[in-house]
RNA sequence: GGCCAGGUAGCUCAGUUGGUAGAGCAGCGGACUGAAAAUCCGCGUGUCGGCGGUUCGAUUCCGUCCCUGGCCA
């Protein structure tokens, strides 16, 4: 068992890696290695009803240790990296007052950002009128969308119509510019501090992992969970469904694409966002950052884990 | 065995009236301050099936061989 007793000055333990990596294997072993309670920092799995193609972790696993950050919102909900480092601040705030240790366990590098980093305040923005402006941007393409918010922001650097639509909202429900808001953002004092442990698979070894996770999903039932989504109301372009294996199963159920063709577009792109938390993981992590090789097994790196934690407790 | 259609990037194909070639997809790299599994940006040398011939020059024209698919025997 972990010797430390944690306080509000202890780094706080992350496990990072692309999808399909293993890391809730390692947490799930860790949580018989040392008391822990797991802090999930993954923006599909804090939607509810939305489970097999999330990963989330299963009953069994959910039975190891305390899990905060799952099933936080209905699929048509949005949720935000912005909710979710106030709200992870609490969790982890708390596990500490038990006396046990928080581990941040996710591959959403931007909650991870917003957690330890901060990101700046946000002025109010009236709920109503920005539903009201969204629906009357939806229905506008990209390029207009960037040309409207490079003239209300001319600093703003592009990056597509999502980008470009808060750029819009915040000018016109706030009277500010977005890039003037991030540069006058004073840097937080961070709250809490990480050390990460990224977990590392060669491509191929990867790309198997994804391939057949991807089956098993679909076995499991990822068209049936897709649809009982959708007749529970939720519309096809809620939130919750736009991430990967839910939009191409949403895009079956609307007989957008053949049956035939399901398994691989789900592959596609489920490599194609791995390749994106890479990116991410490589360049955009701060702090002490250590490498897991993921193909040992659960036990190996949980134990692995732990010692180069407590290493890093001892350095300091 | 005969006839026809093909063999060009990992895949599907376009193209060169003869001057060694380019799209989509896949792949790779990058960005990332409240939708982030989102949203964007960048990257195309490959014996143009093999060998001969014509030509200053062939992936392109001619011959021949090999392979694939279809039709006929």
């Amino acid at each position: 068992m972990l010797s430390l007793i944690p306080d509000h000055r202890t780094p706080i333990p992350v496990i990072a890696g692309p999808t399909a990596s293993g890391k809730t294997a390692i947490a799930t072993v860790l949580a018989s290695l040392a008391s822990v309670e797991f802090v999930s920092a993954d923006s599909r799995q804090i939607y509810r009803g939305l489970d097999i193609g999330t990963a989330k972790p299963t009953a069994a696993e959910r039975a190891a240790a305390p899990y905060h950050g799952l099933d936080l919102v209905e699929p048509d909900e949005r949720y935000s990296a912005g909710r979710f480092a106030r709200e992870a601040a609490e969790w982890i705030a708390g596990i500490l007052a038990r006396g046990r240790l928080p581990l941040v366990v996710g591959g959403t590098g931007f909650y991870l950002k917003a957690l330890f980093e901060g990101l700046f305040e946000e002025p109010h923005l009236d709920p109503g009128a920005r539903d009201a402006l969204r629906r009357e941007l939806a229905g506008r393409d990209s390029i207009e969308l960037e040309r409207w918010a490079k003239r209300l922001d001319p600093a703003w650097m592009g990056g597509g119509r999502q980008r470009a639509q808060r750029v819009i909202e915040v000018a016109l429900l706030t009277g500010r510019r977005l890039s003037d808001l991030h540069a006058e953002a004073a840097a937080a004092t961070p709250r809490f501090r990480p050390v990460t442990f990224l977990v590392t698979l060669p491509r191929p070894e990867l790309h198997r992992r994804i391939e057949r996770r991807a089956v098993a999903m679909l076995e499991a039932g990822l068209v049936e969970e897709t649809r009982s989504v959708l007749r529970r109301g939720v519309g096809p372009d809620a939130p919750g469904l736009s991430g990967v294996g839910y939009r191409q199963c949403v895009d079956h159920v609307l007989g957008r694409l053949p049956q035939s063709e399901l398994a691989a577009a789900i592959v596609t792109a489920t490599r194609r966002y791995a390749k994106r938390q890479e990116t991410w993981f490589r360049h955009q992590l701060k702090g002490p950052v250590r490498q897991l090789d993921g193909t040992g097994s659960p036990q190996a790196l949980a134990r692995e884990l732990l010692a180069g934690y407590r290493a890093a407790c001892e350095s300091e």
